[in-house]
DNA sequence: GAGCACTGC
C-alpha cells in the first residue's frame, strides 16, 4: 500500500504532515503516488488540482492560465509516454526540437514522478549559459505557482538562488554542477540529473557525461536524462548504453516551428562579405516584408558591413522611393554593451511616408544569435557559412581563433532562426554540393579544441586516475593531455606520478587557469597577495580598454596616463586601484576610456577569489614601499607564468619564446617603454603576425630561482636564450660557491614546489 | 601599430 512507503510518510494523514493544511487523501493531489511509478494520467490529475501539491496552497488563477498554454506544447501530449519511459529506465536520451517545450516541462514531469521533495533530494537541470538557467527557472517557478528561489531555484556563479531543504528543482550551469562534483563526487543530493543542450558539447557537459555515466553504475538510484536538440542522439544512445549491444532508450518529441525554404548559390562566392551585402540588398528590394538576420564572424566585419549596407540601402531608397522602404542595420556581438544589444528587439522602422513601402530591420550578428539569443520576427536568414572557432595547437600550446566553415548542424540551426514566427527563407552563400560534401556533420566538441590544463586538474581532483582511459564521448588528442599534465607537473600541482599534490588540491578549488591559481596561492610569500589578487581578477575579465575608432588618439592618451612602464600587469593593477580610488564611478571610467562593465566584473571576481583565499587561510598582505612591491609582484608572476617567457633577439624588436623558439613581437598595445631583454607574457595571439600581449619585464635570475625544474638548462635547445641563461647561472654559481654557509636562496620556493 | 567567436567556474 502506498501509505506504507516511508518516503510518503508526510502524505499520510495518520502519521501527520508538516503542512499547515493537514493533508488527507482527499486534498493532497499526490496522495497514492509511488515514486518513479507515477503515470501520465495521475500527473495530469494532479496538475488540474486546485491545490498546489508542493506547497499545499490553493492554486492562483494565473496557474490555470499558464497550464492551458503548457497543454499546447508538443511535449505535453506525450506525457504518458514520458512517464512510462522514465519509470522503466535509469538513463534516457531525449531529442526535442526547438519549441517542443522540453527545457521547461521535462524537469517538472520528473518532479511529479521522482517526488524529490519527499526524500530530501533534488532534480537538477543543467544549461550551458547563465541567462538560460536564470530565465528558465523563473518561467518554471511561475508555471509551478511557487516563488523563485523556494521550491524552484537556480544556481550560477555569483548567485545561488536556492533554499536548502526547500528547493527540489534546480536549474544550474553545467560548470556549476561540475564544481559541485569536485566536493561531492557522488552528487548525493540529486535523485535525477538532466543535462540539457547536450548537443552543444561544451567542455563542462562533456566531462559531466563521462562522470555521470560512471556514477550511474555506482548509484543505481540516480536517474539521468540527456537532452539534445539535434538528431545526433544515436551517438549519445550508444555512449550511454547500459548493456553491451543495446543502446539507451530514446524519447523523441517533435518541434513546433515553421517551414524554412533553403536557397544555395550556383557557384562558390569568392568574397563572402561582399556576397552577403549583395544578398541582404536583394532581399530588401525584392522580398516581402520581414526582418533579416545575417551571420558574420566578428566585430570588425559586422561594423564594416553595417556601414556599407546602410549606404547602399539609402541609395536604393532615394532612387526608388515608391518601392524600396527604409532599412536599419543593427550590429550584434557579445562585447557590445547590453543596452545596445537590446536594439535587436526594436521594431523595424516605419515607412518614410504614410503610404510608402514598409521598413525593414537587418540584424548582423556573430554566432551569438545562433544559440544564445533569439530574435523574434526574423523571416530571412543570410548564412555565408563561416564562424570564428577556437582551435588549439598542443605543440606550441596556443589557442587561437580561426575563421572556419561551419558544420551542417550549425547551418541548420541558423536556417531555423528564420522560421520562429512564420514560414521563412534561408539564403546560403555556398553551393548545395559544398553543403552536402564539404561541411562536417557536427561542430567539433570543445574538448577537442581546447587547452585542457584546467580540465585535467579538475579531473584529477575528481579522483580520475587514468586520464587517457577516461570514458570520454570524444577523447582529446593524447598530446593535448600530455601538455596539460606537463604544465601541471611544472606548476607542482601534480607530482611525477600524476598524483594531486596539496598545492594542486587548493589550485583546483579556484575558478582560474592553473597558472593564475598558482601565482595567487604563492603570492603571500612575496608579501603582495592583495595586488596579485587584483591582477588575477583583471586578467580574468574581458579587455578593460575602450578604443572607439573615431577617438583613438584620445583613448591612447588616456591609457598612457594609467600606464606603468615596468609592465602591463602592473598597469592593470594601477587601473583597478584608480577605479576604486575614484569611487568605481562610471563617469570616471568613461572619461578614462575604460569599460565600466569589465571593471565591475573584475571587482566581482576579485571578491569571489578573496572568499576562496579566506577559506584556505591564504593571507592578504602588501608591502608598503612601492618599488619593493612592484619587484615582489613581478617575482610572483614568474611563479605562475615561467613557461610563458620570451627573450629579446637582436635590436629589431623580435623576441623568441623560451623553449618553443617561436618568433614573436610585443603587441602594439603593450605599455613597456623600452624593450627589456626578458619578459613574461600572459597571452600569445596569432593575428597578422605572432604577438605576445600583456607583458612585464622580469629578471633571468628569478626564472632560475623560482622555476628550477623548468629552467634546467640540460633540457634546453641550443641557442642564444640558453647561452644567456647559462651566463646568469655561471654568475650565480660563482657567487654561491664563494658563500661560506652555502645557504640556498631557492629554499622558500623549493619547499612549496615539492608537494 | 593592432583587435575581441561564444560560454563557464
Amino acid at each position: 500500500m502506498a501509505t506504507d512507503n516511508p518516503y510518503l510518510a508526510h502524505l499520510n494523514p495518520k502519521k501527520g504532515g508538516k503542512s499547515s493544511a493537514s493533508p488527507t487523501p482527499g486534498n493532497n493531489p499526490l496522495y497514492g503516488f509511488l515514486p518513479r511509478r507515477v503515470t501520465g494520467e495521475q500527473a495530469r490529475k494532479a496538475l488540474e488540482s486546485d491545490v498546489n501539491p508542493f506547497t499545499m496552497q490553493p492554486h492562483t488563477p494565473q496557474y490555470k492560465k499558464i497550464l492551458e498554454a503548457r497543454k499546447k506544447l508538443p511535449v505535453y501530449s506525450q506525457m504518458d509516454e514520458f512517464f512510462k519511459i522514465f519509470s522503466e529506465n535509469q538513463i534516457i536520451v531525449m531529442v526535442g526540437e526547438t519549441g517542443s517545450g522540453k527545457t521547461t516541462q521535462i524537469p517538472q514531469f520528473v518532479c511529479y514522478s521522482d517526488l524529490p521533495h519527499t526524500k530530501g533530494k533534488m532534480v537538477a537541470c543543467t544549461q550551458p549559459r547563465r541567462v538560460a538557467a536564470m530565465s528558465v527557472a523563473k518561467r518554471v517557478a511561475d508555471e509551478m505557482d511557487v516563488q523563485l528561489g523556494k521550491q524552484v531555484g537556480y544556481s550560477i556563479r555569483f548567485e545561488d538562488m536556492t533554499e536548502p531543504g526547500t528547493t527540489f528543482l534546480k536549474y544550474m550551469t553545467d560548470g556549476m554542477l561540475l564544481r559541485e562534483a569536485m566536493n561531492d563526487p557522488e552528487l548525493t543530493r540529486y535523485s535525477t540529473i538532466i543535462l540539457d543542450e547536450a548537443h552543444e558539447r561544451t567542455l563542462a557537459t562533456d566531462i559531466l557525461m563521462g562522470l555521470l555515466k560512471t556514477l550511474a553504475k555506482r548509484r543505481t538510484d540516480l536517474k539521468l536524462i540527456v537532452m539534445s536538440a539535434t538528431l545526433d542522439a544515436l551517438k549519445f544512445q550508444k555512449y550511454f548504453s547500459l548493456k553491451h549491444g543495446e543502446v539507451a532508450p530514446l524519447f523523441k518529441v517533435p518541434g513546433r516551428t515553421h517551414p524554412v525554404e533553403v536557397f544555395y548559390t550556383q557557384e562558390p562566392e569568392p568574397d563572402y562579405v561582399e556576397a552577403a551585402i549583395r544578398t541582404v540588398l536583394m532581399i530588401h528590394r525584392a522580398e516581402e516584408p520581414g526582418d533579416i538576420l545575417l551571420f558574420l564572424t566578428g566585430e570588425e566585419e559586422i561594423e564594416d558591413a553595417c556601414r556599407k549596407i546602410k549606404i547602399e540601402a539609402d541609395d536604393l531608397m532615394n532612387q526608388d522611393p515608391d518601392s524600396v522602404g527604409p532599412l536599419v542595420c543593427i550590429p550584434l556581438y557579445s562585447s557590445l554593451p547590453p543596452q545596445q544589444q537590446q536594439r535587436i528587439f526594436d521594431p523595424p522602422p516605419p515607412p518614410r511616408t504614410p503610404d510608402g513601402p514598409p521598413g525593414r530591420k537587418v540584424v548582423i550578428s556573430t554566432n551569438i544569435a545562433e544559440t544564445s539569443l533569439t530574435i523574434d520576427g526574423i523571416v530571412y536568414v543570410v548564412d555565408p557559412g563561416f564562424s570564428k572557432q577556437k582551435v588549439y595547437n598542443p605543440r606550441i600550446r596556443v589557442e587561437s581563433l580561426l575563421v572556419s566553415p561551419i558544420s551542417k548542424a550549425s547551418a541548420q540551426q541558423r536556417a531555423g532562426r528564420a522560421g520562429r514566427t512564420r514560414p521563412g527563407k534561408c539564403f546560403r552563400l555556398y553551393t548545395e554540393r559544398d553543403f552536402m560534401k564539404e561541411l562536417e556533420e557536427q561542430t567539433h566538441p570543445e574538448i577537442l579544441r581546447s587547452n585542457l590544463a584546467n580540465t585535467v586538474l579538475e579531473l584529477v581532483k575528481l579522483g580520475i586516475k587514468d586520464l587517457v582511459r577516461f570514458d570520454y564521448v570524444d577523447a582529446p588528442a593524447p598530446e593535448t593531455l600530455m601538455r596539460a599534465l606537463e604544465l601541471l607537473n611544472f606548476l607542482a600541482a601534480l607530482d611525477d606520478d600524476g598524483n594531486l599534490t596539496a598545492l594542486g588540491g587548493i589550485m583546483a578549488e579556484f575558478p582560474l587557469d592553473p597558472q593564475l591559481a598558482k601565482m595567487l596561492i604563492v603570492s603571500p610569500e612575496f608579501k603582495c597577495s592583495n595586488e596579485i589578487l587584483t591582477i588575477v581578477a583583471m586578467l580574468s575579465v574581458p579587455n578593460v580598454w575602450v578604443r572607439p575608432p573615431s577617438q583613438r588618439k584620445e583613448a591612447d592618451a588616456a591609457k598612457q596616463m594609467l600606464t606603468v612602464p615596468d609592465g602591463d600587469h602592473l598597469t592593470l593593477l594601477n587601473v583597478y586601484n584608480q577605479y576604486v580610488a575614484n569611487g568605481q564611478d562610471k563617469n570616471w571610467c568613461w572619461q578614462s576610456y575604460l569599460s565600466a562593465r569589465a571593471l565591475q566584473q573584475a571587482d566581482n571576481v576579485r571578491a569571489q577569489l578573496q572568499r576562496n583565499m579566506e577559506k584556505f587561510d591564504i593571507d592578504l598582505v602588501s608591502i608598503q614601499d612601492s618599488n619593493k612591491l612592484y619587484t615582489a609582484i613581478r617575482m610572483a608572476l614568474v611563479c605562475g607564468f615561467f613557461m610563458q617567457v620570451a627573450h629579446k633577439e637582436g635590436e629589431k624588436g623580435n623576441y623568441l619564446t623560451v623553449k618553443d623558439n617561436q618568433v614573436v613581437a610585443l603587441h602594439p598595445s603593450c605599455g613597456l617603454d623600452n624593450q627589456p631583454e626578458w619578459v613574461i607574457f600572459h597571452e600569445f595571439v596569432l593575428t597578422t603576425r605572432p604577438y605576445i600581449r600583456t607583458v612585464t619585464e622580469v629578471r633571468p635570475e628569478w626564472l632560475l630561482e623560482f622555476a628550477p625544474q623548468y629552467f634546467d638548462l640540460s633540457t634546453f635547445p641550443d641557442g642564444e636564450t640558453k647561452r644567456a641563461l647559462q651566463r646568469v647561472l655561471n654568475k650565480k654559481q660563482g657567487k654561491a660557491a664563494g658563500r661560506v654557509d652555502g645557504t640556498n636562496s631557492d629554499k622558500r620556493m623549493t619547499k612549496k614546489q615539492k608537494r
